[in-house]
RNA sequence: GGCACGGUAGCUCAGUUGGUUAGAGCGCAGGAUUCAUAAUCCUGAGGUCGGGAGUUCGAGCCUCCCCCGUGCUACCA
C-alpha cells in the first residue's frame, strides 16, 4: 500500500484499575500521539482513538475485596487517565470506554457473527476452582497451595515460583483462594474458545511475508525485530483453542441463551473496544465508521507496550479475520518498557511517578509538562528497555530545550529587534547549502516520524535549531554591525534564522504542541492549521520566502526557564524533591528489612562456633549457579574450599586478597558438586547489600574470633 | 526450563543488504565569541562493539557455544 487514504491509529487500551505512569506515556501514547499530529499537520485523513479497558476479574475482584461497586472503580480511573492524558497534551480524537452501550452491542454483533458463521468457535466443559464465599470462579493466579514437588506451601495455581514448575490448579496440593482464603470446590463449567489454530497457516504468512489472501499487506521489514520475532516464536509454537468467557457478573454478557452468569474475556472485547469507539466518533462527528475499518485504502495501525504484542499481531487480527470485513494492522509498533532510576515502576513500592502526581506536584513548573513529553520522546524504549531518570530529565531539558532552541530563538528576536525593530527586512533569500540543510533536515524529522523512530525525530529536531546557532555564530551580524550597519548581510542573515525560527514552529508541534503555540504567539505567525506541515514542505522545496517582507514580531521573550538557574531555584527544588522521595524510599526498605533479633543462643552452644580470621587467595564463578563463588581461603594453619553465595555482587577477582571471617567447624555441604568447608560471614543490609567484615588487612591468619 | 528481543565510548543511545581510520548527544579538557537564559561556536581525549570459537579477501553485523538483562510461556490484564 504505497499512498493509503486515510489513517486508522489505535492506541492500548489503558486498565481502569490504576493511574498511568511515565512508562505508559512513553510507550503506547507519546508516540501515536506525535504520528498523529504530525499526519494531521500534512493535511491527511486520520482517525484515532482510545479507551478505558473497563472489564475483566482484576476490577470485580478488587469491588468484592473493598466493598465498592466496579462502576466506583472504573469511574474513577477513566476520569482520572482521561484527565491525565488532557493534561499532556494526548489529542485522541475520542477517549471512549467499553463500558459504553454502543461497546457492548458491537462486541456481542463480533461473538455472534463468529458463532452464527460455526467455524471458529466450540464450546467445551471443563472443571474448574470456584470460591463459595466469594461467588467466583478462580483463575490460576487466584489460587494458592502446597507445590506437589518442592512443597513450597505458597505455589501458584500455574505455576509454583520457588521451583519453578508449571502447574495447573488441580495440581496444588490443598488449594485456596487468595480472596477467602477458604478451600475453593471444584465445579463444572462450560465456555466458549477461538479456535486460532483455524487461522494459524494465513498468520504465518501474513507476519512473515506481509501478504494477505494473496496479495502483498504490508512490507514486514517495516516491523520491529522484537515484534516479528515475538510473532514468530507464538506461531512456529503452535496456536490452539483459547477461551473468549468467563464466569463473572461484570463485564459484557454472553450473547446466546444459556449462558448466564457468563461475560466475554476482556482480551476479546477490548480490542474491539477501538472500533467501538470509532463507531461513536463517527456518530459525533458525521463520519462512516466503516471507511476507517474496512475500506482497503485505510491504513490500521496500533500502538501497544510489548506486552500486548501477541494479542495485537495474532489473537486480534485472528478475531477481525473470523469476523471477516475488517481491515488487518499495516504495522503494530510495539514499544518496550520504561524503568524508573534502574527499576521497574512499582505502584505498590512507591518507586516512579504517575502522571496524575507529575502535573499536581510540577504545577509551579511551567511548561513541565511539554518537558516530560520532549524527554520521554528522547529517550523513547524504542527497541530495548530505556531507563528514565531525574538527572537525564534535568540534562535533557536545560541542555536540548533551554540552551538549544529556546535560546536560538531568543537570540533571533532579540537581534530583530536591536536591527530591524521587530520588521523582517528587505532581504536576498539565503538559499545555499546551509537552506538545503534545513529543508533536508525537515524531510528527515518527517520520515523519521512516519516510520516510528521517534527519537531520531527529537535529534534532527534539535539539528535543525543547531544548524541556526550554528549559522549564526558563522554570520555573527554583532560584527558586521559594528563595521557597517547598513550592511545588506545582516538582514540577510535574520531573515534566514527567522525563517529556521518558522520551521522548528511548525515541526516541533507534535512533539510540544503548547511551545509552538508559544513560539506562534512571540513571532506573530499563525497558529498551526492542519496541512500546514505539507504548505511548508512545499514552500521550502520550491525556495519561497517562508516569511513575509515586513512581518513584524512582537517582543523578544524565553520558551522555557532553566532548571538550573542561578536566581530562581523553583524547579531545581522540584526536581530535587523528586530525588529526595527515591532515597526516602530506598532507606526505609533497608530499615524494614532490618532482621528481627533471633532467639538467645547460651554462652555454650555460641561457643561451639569456630571463627577464624582468613583471607581470599582465589576464586571462580561456579558454573550453571546465579549466586555461587568457589572460594580458596587461606587460614594460615591451612587452606580451604568454600562455596559462597556471594557472585551477584562481587566478581572473582574484586574478591581476591579480600581478608575474611571464617566458621571453620561448620559441617561441609556439597553446592552444585563442590563441597563447601565452612562459611565466608557477610554482614547484609535491608536491600541486600553485603559487606565483608574481617580483622584488620595485617592481621595474622587463622586466629580465633570470639 | 523453552522461545523471542537486547548487551556498542564514563552516561544515554545510532549503526541500513558484512566493505576503508566504529558515530552522535551529554559529561570531561583546551580555545573562540558576546546577540542570548554563565547561553553559543570550534577543537581534542575516550571503545580488542558481553565472552569464546567459526565462515569470509573482509564481521559490531552471518553461524555455533557460553554469560548477563527484559518479555512471552496461552483462563492477571
Amino acid at each position: 500500500m504505497n499512498q493509503p487514504k486515510r489513517y486508522m491509529i489505535t492506541s492500548a487500551l489503558p486498565y481502569a484499575n490504576g493511574g498511568l505512569h511515565l512508562g505508559h506515556l512513553a510507550g503506547a501514547y507519546l508516540p501515536a500521539d506525535i504520528f498523529v499530529r504530525t499526519l494531521r499537520l500534512l493535511g491527511k485523513d486520520v482517525a484515532w482513538v482510545c479507551g478505558s479497558d473497563e472489564h475483566g476479574a482484576a476490577i470485580t475482584i478488587r469491588a468484592k475485596k473493598e466493598g465498592i461497586s466496579p462502576k466506583e472503580i472504573i469511574d474513577k480511573y477513566h476520569n482520572e487517565i482521561k484527565d491525565s492524558f488532557e493534561a499532556f497534551g494526548i489529542s485522541f480524537d475520542l477517549y471512549h470506554r467499553t463500558s459504553a452501550d454502543i461497546h457492548h452491542a458491537n462486541s456481542q454483533e463480533f461473538f455472534k457473527t463468529i458463532l452464527e458463521k460455526g467455524e471458529d468457535l466450540e464450546v467445551k466443559e471443563t472443571e474448574q476452582y470456584y470460591d463459595e464465599k466469594f461467588n467466583q470462579f478462580l483463575a490460576d493466579r487466584y489460587i494458592q497451595g502446597t507445590c506437589p514437588k518442592c512443597e513450597n506451601e505458597e505455589a501458584y495455581g500455574d505455576q509454583c515460583e520457588k521451583c519453578g514448575s508449571d502447574l495447573s490448579p488441580t495440581d496444588l496440593i490443598n488449594p485456596k483462594s487468595t480472596l477467602s482464603g477458604e478451600n475453593p470446590i471444584l465445579k463444572k463449567t462450560k465456555h466458549w474458545f477461538l479456535k486460532l489454530q483455524n487461522h494459524e497457516e494465513w498468520l504465518k504468512e501474513w507476519i512473515s511475508k506481509g501478504t494477505l489472501d494473496g496479495k502483498e499487506h504490508h512490507d514486514p521489514k517495516t516491523w520491529k525485530n522484537h515484534v516479528l520475532g515475538q510473532c514468530m516464536s507464538w506461531l512456529e509454537g503452535g496456536l490452539h483453542a483459547r477461551s473468549i468467557t468467563r464466569d463473572l457478573d461484570w463485564g459484557i454478557k454472553v450473547p446466546v441463551e444459556d449462558a448466564d452468569g457468563k461475560v466475554l474475556y476482556v482480551w476479546f472485547d477490548a480490542p474491539i473496544g477501538y472500533i467501538s469507539a470509532t463507531q461513536q466518533w463517527a456518530k459525533d462527528n458525521g463520519k462512516n465508521w466503516e471507511d476507517y475499518w474496512k475500506s482497503p485504502d485505510t491504513e490500521l495501525i496500533h500502538f501497544i507496550g510489548k506486552d500486548n504484542i501477541v494479542f495485537h499481531c495474532i489473537i486480534f487480527p485472528a478475531i477481525l479475520k473470523a469476523h471477516g470485513g475488517y481491515n488487518l494492522p499495516t504495522n503494530v509498533p510495539a514499544n518496550q518498557f520504561l524503568n524508573f532510576e534502574d527499576r521497574k515502576f512499582s505502584t505498590s513500592k512507591g518507586w516512579g511517578i504517575n502522571l496524575a502526581d507529575f502535573v499536581s506536584e510540577f504545577q509551579n513548573f511551567e511548561g513541565a509538562n511539554e518537558a516530560l513529553r520532549f524527554v520521554l520522546t528522547r529517550i523513547m524504549p524504542e527497541n530495548k528497555d530505556a531507563n528514565f531518570k531525574w538527572a537525564d530529565f534535568v540534562d535533557v531539558y536545560d541542555n536540548e530545550l533551554v540552551n538549544n532552541l529556546g535560546n536560538f530563538v531568543n537570540r533571533v528576536m532579540v537581534l530583530s529587534h536591536k536591527y530591524f525593530e521587530g520588521k523582517t527586512p528587505s532581504a536576498t533569500l539565503v538559499r545555499d547549502e546551509n537552506f538545503d540543510n534545513l529543508v533536508a533536515l525537515t524531510q528527515k524529522c518527517i520520515e523519521a516520524i512516519q516510520s516510528f523512530q521517534f527519537k531520531v525525530a527529537t535529534k534532527t529536531l534539535m539539528e535543525i535549531s543547531s544548524l541556526g546557532n550554528v549559522f549564526l555564530q558563522e554570520s555573527a551580524p554583532w560584527k558586521i554591525f559594528k563595521e557597517n550597519p547598513e550592511d545588506p548581510q545582516i538582514a540577510n542573515c535574520l531573515v534566514f534564522c527567522a525563517e529556521v525560527v518558522k520551521v522548528i514552529s511548525i515541526l516541533i508541534e507534535p512533539f510540544l504542541p503548547q511551545t509552538a503555540i508559544k513560539i506562534q504567539q512571540l513571532m506573530n505567525f499563525s497558529t498551526s492549521q492542519n496541512g500546514d506541515l505539507q504548505t511548508l514542505l512545499n514552500n521550502l522545496e520550491a525556495k519561497n520566502a517562508l516569511i513575509e517582507e515586513g512581518h513584524t514580531i512582537n517582543e523578544a521573550a524565553l520558551l522555557f526557564a532553566k532548571i538550573n538557574d542561578r536566581k530562581d531555584t523553583t524547579r531545581k527544588e522540584i526536581i530535587d524533591r523528586q530525588v529526595q522521595k527515591l532515597e526516602a524510599i530506598l532507606e526505609e526498605e533497608a530499615a524494614q528489612k532490618a532482621a528481627p533479633v533471633k532467639d538467645t543462643v547460651s554462652f555454650e552452644d555460641f561457643s561451639k562456633t569456630d571463627i577464624r580470621t582468613g583471607k581470599i587467595i582465589a576464586a571462580e564463578k561456579v558454573k550453571k549457579a546465579n549466586k555461587l563463588l568457589k572460594l580458596t581461603v587461606d587460614l594460615g594453619f591451612e587452606t580451604r574450599t568454600i562455596v559462597s553465595g556471594l557472585a551477584e555482587q562481587f566478581t572473582p577477582e574484586e574478591v581476591v586478597g579480600q581478608t575474611v571471617l571464617v566458621v571453620v567447624n561448620l559441617a561441609p555441604r556439597k553446592l552444585r558438586g563442590i563441597e563447601s568447608q565452612g562459611m565466608v560471614l557477610m554482614a547484609t543490609n535491608g536491600a541486600g547489600k553485603m559487606s565483608f567484615v574481617s580483622a584488620d588487612n595485617d592481621f595474622e591468619l587463622g586466629q580465633v574470633v570470639f
